[in-house]
DNA sequence: ATCAATACTTACTATTGGTGACCATTAACC
DNA sequence: GGTTAATGGTCACCAATAGTAAGTATTGAT
């Protein structure tokens, strides 16, 4: 996908997410994402090795979370570091970037946890209507 | 759904999205979309009429729009108010908790346009190794 | 009689999410 | 020396979700 080869922001513009033609929204797809926000809240506490990061994230799949982690890294938030072990040991940490993404992801799932008995009642009132 | 009618947080503790059996995590799915942020960011102009919101939210289709719509009306986040007219006429305006989300989903689709440099400068070298 | 306008449905296809089995490697154990 | 356990995957497969394109209902204007 090289959409940002072709797309450039209007010139004196910035980049704008609602713009279907402009790559910053696949970068949005890419954050707003459940297993997204879990992993970078989760690697908040320095590197984590694979398993320690699928266990955290409770009932994620190894390929979701092999998935993830791959994306996170093309993307240049995690970095992943492989050991020559046996049994082999890979590390996964965020970068710079990754951390400029903890606040806002955090706040995320917070607003999940802090929010849901509003949002449970919500779900009840409309689906009894 | 019912699983929030079997599931409590563990006495004194708190709901945690982490775990796969707390709804919090299933309303952190629904709020940590694509579509969900970009639609909560446009209606902080107030309330939007059902196309226009399909016009801002440049290349959504009515399907996914309606889908997202309703399921934000579900969880307490918009109001859906319908005028008997001909052509129909239908108004979306954030709830009061809608609002609280603002500031997180606004956050992140600034993320996105922000560090989308980095983010294609990352994927580039990523994809040349 | 036809058309335009709006907010949807419906039926379909494509993409993504998720599951369970399997793999490669080597140290430790019997 | 054969077996087992441990880790971080991959693979083939099915399910769920996202997205597409066409159709529907209503009625005022042409």
């Amino acid at each position: 996908m090289t959409q940002h080869k072709t797309y450039t922001p209007p010139p004196g513009q910035n980049w704008n997410v609602l713009s279907s033609q402009c790559p910053s929204r696949t970068s949005l797809a890419r954050i707003a994402n459940k297993w997204t926000a879990m992993a970078v809240v989760v690697l908040d506490d320095g590197p984590l090795r694979f398993g320690d990061i699928r266990t955290a994230l409770d009932g994620i799949s190894g390929k979701v979370l092999t998935d993830t982690l791959r994306d996170l890294e093309r993307d240049g938030m995690v970095t992943r570091r492989s050991y020559p072990e046996v049994p082999p040991r890979v590390e996964y940490e965020l970068t710079p970037l990754g951390r400029t993404l903890q606040g806002p992801l955090t706040a995320l799932c917070r607003w999940a946890e802090e929010h849901i008995p509003e949002v449970l009642a919500a779900r009840d009132a409309y689906d009894d209507r």
